[in-house]
DNA sequence: AGCACGCCGACT
DNA sequence: GTCGGCGTGCTC
């Protein structure tokens, strides 16, 4: 009798074991990979063969063996790798494997997706010219055919030619049609030309140093640290080529959806066998291109972090570009971070993994000092063009010589002379809406989500918004704690810089680009076009106008609240202060235009805004590390983080306290490694619809002790508790 | 995730 | 007496 290990596409805590299925007869192929439909309970669901196996017919299981019913696909679906892939997932972030399982499918459930057929008329090969007498309208169509190869049978109407037209010459054999499958693609549109570059030395360097490592087809990791406009894009183009060469397949990782758009120009004017993967896919885009991925038509995959998930084999390269990228990591269950998974699946793969960025996080560059990774300097700009001129202006001095509003004079000034000159702004504010807090000057009172609990922030349209939750409200006509009618409305955001920009410079054409602009999956390529158009002399919004565009004609960039992020409770505030100015200063003057920059600060003197203004991320660097030294904190430990959920505060609360007792009993003092844990408190929020959360946070240098104590403690098993393994924030 | 079982309150 | 609320537990 053969029996199949199934894994159960349900995704709770409490189901965590394989069910054991007897393998019909009429499945007898079946092999680990498949997906396969199986009664469960009393529902019949869908599942994922983990392993196949012979036993004896006398073997007695306590329980009633049922039969797998039906497979889903005509192959296996999961490879070898993914198999070992999502194991491994699910053993390293604690959770189901059915979760991770996931990850490698286009879609959460199994079903049948649809492939998309288009008929498409050739000429048949024996087709005589000289002896068939067309008629006016067959020999309009049959030099449409023979001009272009082939014509899809939609385009007929376009060309004025009925499809009786073609009837008559596919039934004189003339012509033949043919059902051919369409592989959906947004990005098949997209085409560029390859612009041929001279190296520097810097990037020449780089790259020798990285093919060697692809020729040995062993596993290493590199650091790449080039400053902004350092040809960084380069070097990942010629070593991909290189991988091609040796036969082996490239992934390109970036953080944001957004920025899949130019990866993809930059491939393609190289490459013809790109994939683009992202969650903004549809479903039947992204099976497409698993199925182009798994025929081997695919040698590039781009994408954000789901791009790691596809079928493609023999990697032999593995890019991870602005590795600092907090998008990396994934805010909900597996929440895995792609640069840990990328660099786990390089090792498997024997490949070469390659982070790049112009502010590394300061976890890979203390890797990198520590030689785990090799680190590449790229400390200058290609064709020489020089690093914009920074400058930083003191908040404070502006408010006392009186002006207070969002723009300092300097910069006020500074935008003058852009537009004049006829060159273009970025200006970047990192808060959304009006009014970033609505207070009671009473009794100090904040405007909070019903949902979430967090303040919510007010917008000009007149309503509050919750920007996690998307919640509107009303603002409070008289504070709802204690009665006072002395509401105030603090902070700015976007909406209110958009006013005041206009009231400062009413001549400048101005777009805004945030969240609330964009919409749509290529809502902000639209607005970026429009600007490098110059049909806007300022853009400005959110992070999100920092981020990998070139725009050439840019020379102004503004930053406006450079140290908001430094008031943030998080451990890597400095960290976002100081990739905020370099990534913001990026942006200006890259062509023979010289930049110029203006980081608007209150606390200038913190030294993230210092070394950010200097644009030295060493000396920052060398400043950073010894407080996290000082306080244990990352790099010098990992982090997780467990969240205690209960509809009752003080039970929730409970349950919290005596898992950190008992860790404290069997870890902190046992582990021969470096063990702490804190709490618990209030999570950040801290009710969400009526289910109360506290915070648990473990320090560890070594998680193999804490994954065995949350094992022990069948932690990973309970509905109530989330574990985030390497956490971006701490509460 | 579903779906049944089961143990308490409101009702024709 | 029973209908039905949703807490608890099980699914190869």
């Amino acid at each position: 009798m053969t029996i199949a290990e199934v894994c159960v596409n349900v995704t709770t805590n409490s189901i965590r074991q394989n069910f054991t299925y007897r393998v019909p007869d009429c499945l007898k192929f079946l092999t680990a990979g498949w997906r396969v439909l199986i009664p469960f309970g009393r529902q019949k669901i869908d599942g994922f063969v983990m392993g196949v196996h012979d036993v004896d017919d006398a073997t007695k299981f306590d329980f009633a063996l049922k039969d797998i019913s039906d497979v889903v696909d005509d192959e296996p679906w999961f490879t070898p790798a993914m198999l070992s892939a999502a194991r491994w997932l699910a053993e390293f972030y604690l959770c189901p494997l059915s979760q991770t399982m996931r990850l490698f499918m286009p879609g959460q459930r199994v079903k049948k997706i649809s492939s998309r057929f288009e008929r498409v008329l050739t000429l048949a090969a024996d087709f005589d010219a000289e002896n068939f007498k067309a008629r006016p309208a067959q020999l309009k169509l049959l030099r449409l055919i023979t001009e272009r190869g082939e014509l899809p049978a939609t385009e007929l109407r376009a060309h004025r030619i009925l499809s009786v037209t073609a009837k008559k010459l596919i039934d004189a054999g003339i012509v033949k049609a043919e059902q051919r499958r369409v592989l959906r693609d947004s990005y098949s549109q997209v085409e560029s030309v390859p612009r041929s570059f001279d190296l520097t030395d810097e990037q020449r360097a780089a790259i020798a140093a990285v093919e060697k490592s692809l020729t040995a087809r062993r596993f290493r990791g590199f650091l790449l640290h080039g400053v902004t406009g350092s040809g960084k894009t380069q070097v990942y183009i010629e070593l991909a080529k290189t991988t091609r060469q040796l036969g082996r397949c490239v992934i390109v990782l970036v953080p944001e959806i957004a920025l899949t758009s130019q990866a993809v120009i930059n491939f393609k004017a190289h490459f013809a066998d790109v994939a683009v993967i992202h969650s903004r896919l549809s479903v039947e885009e992204r099976s497409d291109a698993f199925y182009r991925i798994r025929n081997g038509e695919v040698g590039i995959v781009i994408g954000a972090r789901s791009a790691l998930f596809t079928p493609v084999d023999n990697i032999g390269l593995i890019i991870v570009d602005e590795e600092q990228d907090a998008s990396y990591k994934q805010d909900n269950t597996p929440r895995y971070h792609a640069r840990t998974v990328a660099e786990e699946f390089a090792k498997f793969h024997e490949a070469t993994i390659i982070f790049g960025s112009a502010t590394p996080s300061l976890e890979n560059f203390y890797r990198a000092k520590q030689g785990e990774l090799t680190l590449l300097k790229m400390p200058r700009r290609v064709l020489n063009n020089p690093l914009p001129e920074v400058e930083c202006v003191d908040m404070r001095a502006e408010l006392k010589a009186g002006n207070k509003t969002v723009l300092s004079r300097a910069l006020v000034e500074l935008l003058r002379e852009t537009l004049a000159a006829n060159q273009q702004a970025i200006l970047l504010l990192n808060r959304r809406g009006w009014s970033t807090v609505v207070m009671c000057r009473n009794c100090g009172e904040v405007a909070k989500c019903p949902d979430c609990g967090l303040p919510m922030t007010y917008h000009a349209d007149g309503k509050l918004l919750c920007h996690r939750c998307e919640v509107e409200a009303e603002p409070p006509k008289v504070c709802p704690s204690c009665g006072s009618r002395h509401i105030k409305f603090l902070g700015t955001g976007t909406e209110k810089l958009e006013r005041a920009l206009k009231t400062a410079l009413p001549a400048a054409k101005i777009i805004r680009m945030d969240r609330d602009s964009t919409g749509g999956k290529f809502g902000h390529k639209k607005i970026l076009d429009a600007f490098a158009a110059h049909e806007y002399d300022i853009l400005f919004g959110t992070q999100m106008v920092a981020k990998g565009h070139d725009i050439s004609g840019v020379t102004a960039v503004g930053v406006l609240s450079a140290d908001a992020a430094l008031s943030f409770a998080n451990f890597r505030a400095a960290e976002m202060c100081f990739e905020l100015i370099t990534q913001a200063a990026g942006r200006a003057g890259r062509a023979d235009l010289p930049g110029k920059v203006i980081v608007q600060a209150y606390n200038v003197d913190a030294a993230a805004i210092r070394y950010g203004c200097a644009q030295d991320y060493e000396k920052f660097y060398a400043s950073e590390l010894p407080l996290r030294e000082a306080v244990f904190f990352p790099p010098f430990c990992r982090l997780v983080k467990l969240i205690v959920t209960n509809t009752d505060a003080a039970e929730a609360k409970a349950s919290a306290k005596k898992i950190r007792n008992d860790f404290r009993a069997e870890v902190v003092k046992k582990s021969i490694s470096r063990q702490e844990i804190f709490g618990p408190i209030a999570a950040a929020i801290a009710n969400l619809r009526g289910v109360y959360r506290f915070v648990l946070l473990i320090k560890s240098a070594d998680l193999s002790d804490v994954r065995k104590f949350l094992r022990a403690h069948d932690l990973h098993k309970r509905d109530d508790i989330w574990i985030d393994i390497d956490p971006t924030t701490t509460d």
